[in-house]
RNA sequence: GGUCCAUUCGUCUAUCGGUUAGGACGCCAGGUUUUCAUCCUGGAAAGAGGGGUUCGACUCCCCUAUGGACUACCA
C-alpha cells in the first residue's frame, strides 16, 4: 500500500526564486530524501504572458547551488519517464482531460470577456462566479447547444470552468493543519483551460500533473491552502480521489519589519537578500541581491531557512543537510509565519566560516586578493586567515580585517593617533626599529619577548609603546596580536612601516 | 466585505495538563585579549484578552482581539 515517495518543486518562471520558494523546496527535498523518495522540479508556465526568460535557468542554477539536487524533470541529469516537464510543452496533454470533465458535465465552456467580468462584479457587490450566478452568464448552461457550436466555430474566445455544486463541506486533510474544512458555496467556478492559447491554468494543470507524474505528496505554501478543497474536487471529478496525494502548507516567510509576506522589494529596502543569486530584471533592468553574491556559504543559507519554520526539539542549531535529511519531519513544522531574522542569518554564516576547514578558506579569499592584484603563497593566505577568520562573518570582509598584512597602510586613523601618539613616542619608536633590527630569529614568540624586555628595562608604558606600534604597522586600533601581524609580514616590512610613521605622523 | 489559517521573550522557537516556561539570534553587564573584534560568564526579556473544562491549564473548548493568506482567463 505504501507507495513510492515522490514530491515536486513547482516554481513558475515569472522572475527569480524567492527565499520563502527556496524554503519550499528545501523541505520538499529535505522529505524526499528521508524516505528514499524522488525530487521532481515542474516547470508551471501556463501563463504565457508573464514568462520571464532567465528565470528558469536562475531555478536550476540556485538549486544547484544551495545543493538541492533535482532527482527528475527540468534541471535533472536524467531526463525521467513522465517528461515533458515543463507545462508549455505539455500543451496537448490536458485538452484528454478537460473534455472529459466537460462530457461529464462537471466543467462548462463560457464566453464572458474579461470587460463582461468586469462590469458584472462592478455590477455585483462581491460577484463570484457560482451556483448562484452562473445563470446570469454567457455560457453552455444557459445558452442552446448549437448556439455554444457557433460561437465556438466563429473562432470566439472561451473558457472552461469547473461547475461546483453548492454547499458541500469538503474536507482538506493537511499534514501540517490537520482537518481543513470549507463549504463549496465559497469556492467560485474556477477557470480550468483557456482557449486563447489552449492552455489549462494552474489548478487543473497541477492536478493533472500530479497525477501522471505519481506524485504522493505535496508540500507547498499557505498561499495554497484556500485553493487545497478545489483541488480535492478535482481529483473526485477526474476520478481519481484514490491516488490523491497528501497535502501539507507550510507557513509564510513574513517581512522582519511590519506586515505582510517577504516580498521581492523588501530585501534590497531593509539592507539584505531575498532571493539566493543576483538577478537582473531582463525588462526593466533592476537588479536585486543575492545570497550567494553576498558573500554567503550555501550550506549556511540551507541551515537557516531550515530552522525558519522547523526545528528538531532540540537545542541543535548547526545542522548539515544529511543531518537535516535524517532529521526533518512535516509534524515538526510550525503553523504559523515566520519573521524573517537577517541577524541570524548572519551568525549562521559566521559560524560557517569558523569551521570550516583553514584551506577551503583561504582558497575561497584568494579569488579576492587576486581581483586586488595581491600575489600571495596559499601558506601565507592561509596564516593570515586562521589569524583573522574569527572576527568575519563573511568571505569578503576578511579583506577588511587583514588589508594590512599585505599592503602597508597609507594613512593613519586620527583619533588613535590623537589617542596614542605622544610626544616621546617618535624617540621609542626609533629605538624599536633599533631593537628589532638586533633580532635574528623574527618570529612571533621570539619578538615578543625581546620587545617587552626592552619596554620594561626602559620603564617604558608598556600600553604607549604597544598601541603605537600598533598604529604603525596596521594603521589604525584593530587586528590580532601584534607579534603575529609583524612575523608574517617580515622584519624588513615592519621596520619600513615603523620608519614610515615616524615620518609621517612625526611629531604630532 | 467573505472564507480559511494562525497567536509563547524584540526575532526564530521548545513545552504535546503538573517545569523556577528551556535554547538560539539580537541587546545589556562583567571577564579574557596592554588594540579592535572574537571568545567566556552573567543579566534583562514571553504564554493577546475574556470565559469555560479540570484537582490543576501556555497546553483542550468557545468568544473577542490581532496578524496573515486567499478571494483573476496569476501561479
Amino acid at each position: 500500500m505504501n507507495k513510492r515517495v515522490r514530491v515536486r518543486f513547482a516554481p513558475s518562471p515569472t522572475g527569480p526564486l524567492h527565499i520563502g520558494g527556496v524554503r519550499t523546496a528545501l523541505y520538499n527535498y529535505l522529505f524526499a530524501k528521508q524516505n528514499g523518495g524522488d525530487m521532481l522540479l515542474r516547470i508551471e508556465d501556463t501563463d504565457s504572458a508573464r514568462f520571464v526568460p532567465g528565470a528558469e535557468d536562475y531555478i536550476v542554477e540556485a538549486l544547484n547551488w544551495l545543493g538541492i539536487t533535482i532527482d527528475e524533470g527540468v534541471g535533472a541529469k536524467s531526463t525521467g519517464n513522465h517528461a515533458p516537464y515543463r507545462q508549455s510543452e505539455r500543451k496537448s496533454i490536458y485538452r484528454k482531460y478537460v473534455d472529459q470533465l466537460l462530457e461529464a458535465g462537471l466543467a462548462y465552456i463560457a464566453f464572458d470577456t474579461p470587460v463582461e467580468l468586469e462590469a458584472k462584479r462592478a455590477e455585483i457587490a462581491n460577484f463570484q462566479y457560482d451556483a448562484k450566478t452562473r445563470g446570469l452568464m454567457a455560457n453552455s448552461l444557459v445558452l442552446p447547444a448549437d448556439e455554444v457550436k457557433a460561437r465556438i466555430e466563429r473562432g470566439e474566445q472561451y473558457v472552461v470552468r469547473i461547475k461546483i455544486e453548492p454547499n458541500e463541506e469538503i474536507k482538506v486533510q493537511d499534514l501540517i493543519r490537520g482537518e481543513v474544512v470549507i463549504n463549496s458555496s465559497v469556492i467560485d467556478d474556477k477557470v480550468l483551460f483557456k482557449s486563447s492559447d489552449e492552455l489549462p491554468t494552474y489548478h487543473l494543470a497541477n492536478v493533472v500533473d500530479d497525477y501522471l507524474m505519481e506524485i504522493s505528496h505535496v508540500i507547498r505554501g499557505e498561499e495554497w491552502l484556500p485553493s487545497a478543497p478545489l483541488h480535492v474536487l478535482l481529483y473526485r471529478y477526474l476520478g481519481w480521489t484514490d491516488v490523491m496525494p497528501e497535502f501539507a502548507h507550510l507557513p509564510l516567510l513574513m517581512k522582519p519589519d511590519g506586515n505582510g509576506k517577504l516580498s521581492k522589494r523588501d530585501g534590497d529596502r531593509l539592507g539584505f537578500p531575498v532571493f539566493p543569486l543576483n538577478w537582473k530584471d531582463p525588462k526593466t533592468g533592476e537588479t536585486f541581491s543575492g545570497y550567494r553574491e553576498a558573500g554567503y556559504f550555501p550550506e549556511a543559507v540551507v541551515n537557516f531557512l531550515a530552522l525558519l519554520g522547523w526545528n528538531s526539539g532540540t537545542d541543535q542549531e548547526i545542522f548539515s543537510m544529511q543531518e537535516l535529511i535524517d532529521l526533518f519531519s512535516l509534524d515538526r513544522v510550525s503553523k504559523s509565519g515566520a519573521k524573517f531574522d537577517y541577524e541570524k542569518g548572519k551568525w549562521f554564516n559566521h559560524k560557517y566560516l569558523q569551521n570550516k576547514p583553514l584551506e577551503e578558506i583561504a582558497d575561497l579569499f584568494q579569488h579576492i586578493l587576486v581581483e586586488k592584484d595581491i600575489i600571495e603563497d596559499s601558506e601565507k593566505v592561509m596564516k593570515v586567515v586562521g589569524l583573522v577568520r574569527e572576527r568575519a562573518n563573511f568571505i569578503t570582509e576578511l579583506w577588511a580585517q587583514s588589508s594590512f598584512f599585505f599592503v602597508a597602510p597609507t594613512s593613519y586613523d586620527e583619533r588613535t593617533v590623537q589617542k596614542r601618539w605622544k610626544a616621546e613616542t617618535p624617540r621609542q619608536i626609533n629605538e624599536l626599529i633599533a631593537v628589532l633590527n638586533e633580532i635574528t630569529e623574527f618570529n612571533a614568540e621570539k619578538t615578543e619577548e625581546i620587545v617587552k624586555e626592552w619596554i620594561t628595562a626602559s620603564e617604558y608604558n608598556m600600553g604607549g609603546v604597544m598601541n603605537a606600534f600598533r598604529l604603525s604597522v596596521v594603521g589604525e586600533s584593530k587586528g590580532p596580536h601584534i607579534f603575529d601581524i609583524i612575523s608574517l609580514i617580515g622584519k624588513e616590512e615592519t621596520i619600513a612601516r615603523l620608519k614610515t610613521a615616524v615620518e609621517v605622523i612625526g611629531g604630532n
